[in-house]
DNA sequence: CGGCCTTTTGAAAGGATTCAACAATGGTGG
DNA sequence: CCACCATTGTTGAATCCTTTCAAAAGGCCG
């Protein structure tokens, strides 16, 4: 299989900005992997690099396929899928600017990774990577700590997954949610947005993939806080959270 | 808090084995971390462990206590655990010889680590092995793979517990543990024992906190699998595999 | 403005949980 | 060594809650 929906395509010849300049200029910079890097190892990684950007729907990655590329988000929200032979899904998570897909060190990918909203991503081949983590012994301490979080997220969802109630699974959501966009906002300097309104780029049943849950439960779920006024449903995806601590103690099972 | 229930310290002073003898002579050495180290670089290792006995029941990591040490398993079964507020727990994991626990990059220990069963295991400062990790880049690249897969082991357990069935739940649950036990089986080099024959270390209790069922839905589903005639229940923890490839059918879903 | 897709809402069904009682196991002390 | 006790595991019945199935409503795009 090979990646579908990519309307963009800029490599070290034909892209906007000049050679060398694109990882030195990127917004993104210091949110991520690349954040520790000096601009001589800048270089490198920006030899390495081509810029791609994929619409929403589009598939970037394929279970099972070989592992040949990894990916560095720059702009937009990815979702990590898992698939039963039946056609049971499971979202692993979602992923945002700043965050790194596809470095697991096995040779072919464990999960498919599609975009969310249109998205713009570096691509490296990822022996190449690999072969600068092992040159770059602070690349790989920055890669430990990432990987390190991951896990500690995968350790709640798991605990989200396996123990909490449907209101429990989407108030934990709802925050993260608007942590995580937080953080996005003021790593770019917009400290000052308003944390508790938002736009839910993902659809119900990416939602609901994500929790464990059906669809309707969580439509249910979420009519449900509206009426009871702990959060406000603007059209289809728009939400603004009234009550923020009763959501955070919800999502810590105190109810 | 402290750790209880630890019934017998070595250190360096007052060990059985002779001072940087005991990391040297490991049988858990080529299983762990320690595997990718040359002599030199182990007796640092040595000098900075303390070997620790503890009993069944033994909690050796309270969640949220300050993450001052890390462990490596020389023997024996672990549970990695998490509490909500009202009492819901979820094992997140078992870990066993060779594994490693708490290295997590963070201040403080997201979870609970108790004994399922005699544990032996080596213990770290963890802020001097964090140390030696930097200096000794083979092993930080060794610790990248070890926290790979679990990232890989997590991802599957989430598909687990979002999406799977009890039947499903169960028979992954025994799957994994008669392929890890094996493994660890051959390390140790006795390739021929029966693999469809073994031993769970971990109480009903348990295997429903990291299945997220109750404990009677476990119960009631061994019982399941016995009267069909997939596996055989020898006595309270005693199971035998009868048909593996029924079980591995129902863990990927096919059923 | 119409049509399509997503989401919401309703009613019924199914399955895991809960509550309760019983059985088996393992450890302890007589 | 056996009996007893406490703990762990099994089994049964009723309940509750999510899921399933079905249909209507709402939002978004051309």
């Amino acid at each position: 299989m090979t990646s579908s929906g990519q309307v963009k395509f800029s490599d070290n010849a034909a892209g906007n900005a000049t050679s060398r300049e694109r990882c030195r200029s990127c917004t993104r910079r210091f949110d991520s992997l690349c954040g520790v890097l000096d601009c001589t190892e800048l270089d490198r990684l920006d030899d390495m690099m081509t810029h791609q950007v994929f619409e929403s729907g589009a598939t970037l990655i394929y279970e099972e396929d070989e592992a040949e590329s990894v990916y560095n988000i720059s702009e937009g929200v990815l979702r990590l899928t898992k698939l039963l032979p039946d056609g049971r899904r499971l979202v692993t998570g979602f992923l945002y600017p700043g965050d790194f897909v596809g470095l697991a060190f096995h040779d072919r990918y464990s999960y498919s990774v599609e975009a969310v909203s249109t998205v713009e991503v570096c691509r490296f081949p990822r022996l190449k990577l690999e072969g600068l983590l092992k040159e770059i012994p602070k690349l790989e301490s920055k890669l430990l700590g990432m990987m390190s979080n991951e896990i500690k997220e995968a350790q709640d969802q798991m605990v989200l997954l396996g123990r909490k109630s449907p209101a429990e699974r989407m108030a934990s959501f709802l925050l993260a949610f608007s942590r995580r966009r937080m953080e996005k906002q003021v790593g770019r300097h917009f400290a000052d947005v308003p944390q508790d309104d938002f736009t839910l780029p993902m659809s119900r049943q990416d939602i609901s993939d994500y929790l464990g849950l059906t669809i309707e439960t969580v439509s249910r779920t979420i009519t449900k806080f509206g009426k009871e006024g702990i959060i406000e449903i603007k059209g289809r995806k728009g939400i603004c959270i009234l009550q923020r601590e009763r959501l955070e103690d919800m999502a810590a099972g105190l109810d």
